[in-house]
DNA sequence: TATCAGGTAA
DNA sequence: AAAAATACCTGATA
């Protein structure tokens, strides 16, 4: 063939694809199906394929033929040997461990390889298990059934979950073709095709695992479709109260159900009903270390027929550790990213689910549900003063020196200017930082001591484009109900958060005329600049491209 | 009954 | 490697 693919594969499973190679793009959607970005300057991007990231794309349906002949269609060299025989190793292992219920009572760990039998019988980590031989397989005691599943994927073999669910205390529920405020309501296509995917993956009676959409694509509505369908008793488990009050709005707004079906357990109320919706806090919640998590027991003695894990990139510890003991029960995870900085990732997979449905950003861009933006990143030299000042700082304070670049005022203030038309949210981390520019600026600034009334009045005042600028701190991390705009300015962020960046970009995606602009400011040649980067792998994943200017 | 300050956790 | 925000509780105040 005379066709010179843009990818370099190599055996160390690395992935390198060219970015001003005509078949950029395509070989970039083909590659996000199995294979994560690790790193994106200008010319190449290095790709990695892991145990994780085949297992999810088995998990998906992709067929093992369509990897391999997409990787011949686009390499350049020819294929190492070791990376065809290792990726069908990952891809094939999802699956070829198969837990099930069993006549005795216990649950049959069906495994059709004898030598992954053979391994995991000397593996230590499975010994206090005391797992029994029998034939094709071993018998685990049924209490065990998350447990394994987490001993498991930590050794490399993921299970595939086929004991079934418990059917839940049931409780009919409809979507509304005309919301309450009489507005025709009709869910989407690929939100119903995400519903399906859940839907069908677990037998076609619900399952288990997570759904990954965009920021503003809907997932809430996913998540009444989900419930709807499975029309059960359903526990809802969010991150923060104004996402606890959101989801009741959307169901009491789009569903037939009454309000006393619906209760909300959080610091200001008490209330268990068939649809109980509360936060990650609430649940995991206790006096001191020793004692129980009372919350969680309560919540364990109920009847659920699914448990709805919201933001599930944030789920804290201990909740999987209560998510082990749950694993009859029906879960689905929701959230715009599924990477989690802290490598937990394996995990959400083995506790909540494999992946069941992707979108990605472009092509909801492209469809119109979410705003064309552009990205540009802005290289600000240190004035020489701040210079000699960050050379001989300690390692610590280094990054904080260059976030709080004092030239980055300017440049914002210029960007005011030529945005002076548009709706603009200026975010950074570090509130002095902040205060120095609301005052200089003369723009109001919320941050987390801002009062609740307060916060609302400024939102209020920014919907109505009253108020055309917003200096926002963290706050805007979790904050729920602030206001779209159309134009961010993100003066700092945290370390490396991809997920950060995501959730930021996502705040101007909502649908509108104009286009979004993301500017993100950092310090030429700080350690500030490796951050950034590092925070832009998510999104250039999604196919966002920055462009670098000097300032 | 509601709201606020103060402390702790993760 | 570090700062900020959140949500819980308790107890005081109105």
């Amino acid at each position: 063939m005379s066709f010179q693919g843009p990818l370099i594969i190599q055996s160390d499973h690395s992935f390198l694809l060219e970015v001003q190679h005509p078949h950029y793009t395509e070989c970039r959607d083909f590659l996000v199906q199995f294979a994560e970005l690790v790193k994106s300057p200008e010319f190449i991007h290095t790709y990695k394929v892991s145990p994780l990231s085949l297992w999810n794309a088995a998990a998906l349906e992709i067929p093992f033929h369509q990897i391999v002949s997409g990787m011949e269609k686009f390499s350049k060299y020819a294929i190492p040997s070791n990376i065809l025989v290792d990726i069908q190793e990952w891809y094939g292992n999802y699956g070829k461990l198969v837990l099930k219920q069993h006549v005795s009572g216990k649950l049959f760990l069906q495994i059709q390889d004898d030598s992954i039998l053979e391994r995991l019988l000397h593996d230590e980590s499975l010994k206090p298990f005391r797992l029994e031989p029998i034939h094709e397989g071993l018998l685990v005691a049924a209490g065990q059934r998350g447990n394994i599943k987490h001993t498991l994927i930590k050794i490399g073999y993921p299970v595939k979950d086929l004991c079934g669910y418990l059917s839940g205390e049931s409780l009919k529920i409809n979507l509304c073709t005309i919301d309450a405020d009489n507005r025709p309501f009709q869910i989407r296509d690929y939100q119903k095709d995400a519903i399906d995917a859940f839907y069908h993956a677990g037998q076609n009676t619900g399952g288990n695992g997570i759904i990954v959409l965009p920021c503003g694509s809907g997932k809430t509505i996913i998540g009444l479709g989900v419930i709807s369908q499975i029309s059960n008793h359903t526990l809802i488990i969010t991150t923060n109260n104004i996402s606890v009050r959101q989801w009741n709005q959307e169901l009491v707004n789009k569903t037939d159900l009454s309000n006393d079906k619906i209760g909300e357990f959080t610091g200001q109320k008490k209330e268990i009903q068939p649809i109980t919706i509360t936060t990650y806090q609430m649940l995991t919640y206790r006096k001191s270390k020793e004692d129980p998590m009372e919350n969680l027991e309560l919540f364990t003695k109920c009847n659920w027929g699914l448990i709805i894990y919201d933001e599930v990139h944030l789920l804290p510890a201990p909740v999987f550790r209560a998510t082990t003991d749950i694993q009859a029960r029906r879960r689905l995870g929701l959230t715009a990213t599924l990477i989690r900085e802290d490598g937990k990732e394996d995990d959400v997979f083995a506790l909540i689910g494999p992946k069941r449905y992707d979108l990605p950003w472009k092509i909801l861009e492209n469809k119109g549900f979410i705003a064309t933006a552009y990205c540009t990143e802005y290289r600000i030299s240190l004035p020489s003063k701040t210079e000699h000042q960050y050379a001989h700082a300690s390692k610590r304070t280094r990054f904080r020196i260059a976030a709080e670049n004092p030239k980055k005022t300017e440049l914002v203030q210029e960007l005011l200017e030529q945005h002076s038309q548009d709706q603009i949210l200026v975010i950074g981390q570090y509130i002095t930082q902040l205060e120095e520019l609301a005052k200089k600026l003369k723009i109001p600034l919320i941050t987390g001591k801002t009062k609740h009334e307060e916060r609302e009045q400024l939102y209020q005042r920014f919907k109505t484009g009253d108020l055309k600028i917003l200096l926002v701190s963290k706050v805007a991390n979790f904050a729920v109900d602030l206001p779209d705009a159309n134009i961010l300015i993100q003066i700092s962020g945290t370390f490396g958060s991809r997920q950060e960046e995501a959730q930021r970009l996502g705040r101007i995606l909502r649908p509108k005329q104009k286009n979004a602009f993301f500017y993100t400011l950092i310090s030429k040649g700080t350690d500030e600049q490796q951050f950034s980067s590092n925070r832009q792998l998510f999104l250039v994943e999604q196919g966002y491209r920055y462009q670098i200017q000097y300032f």
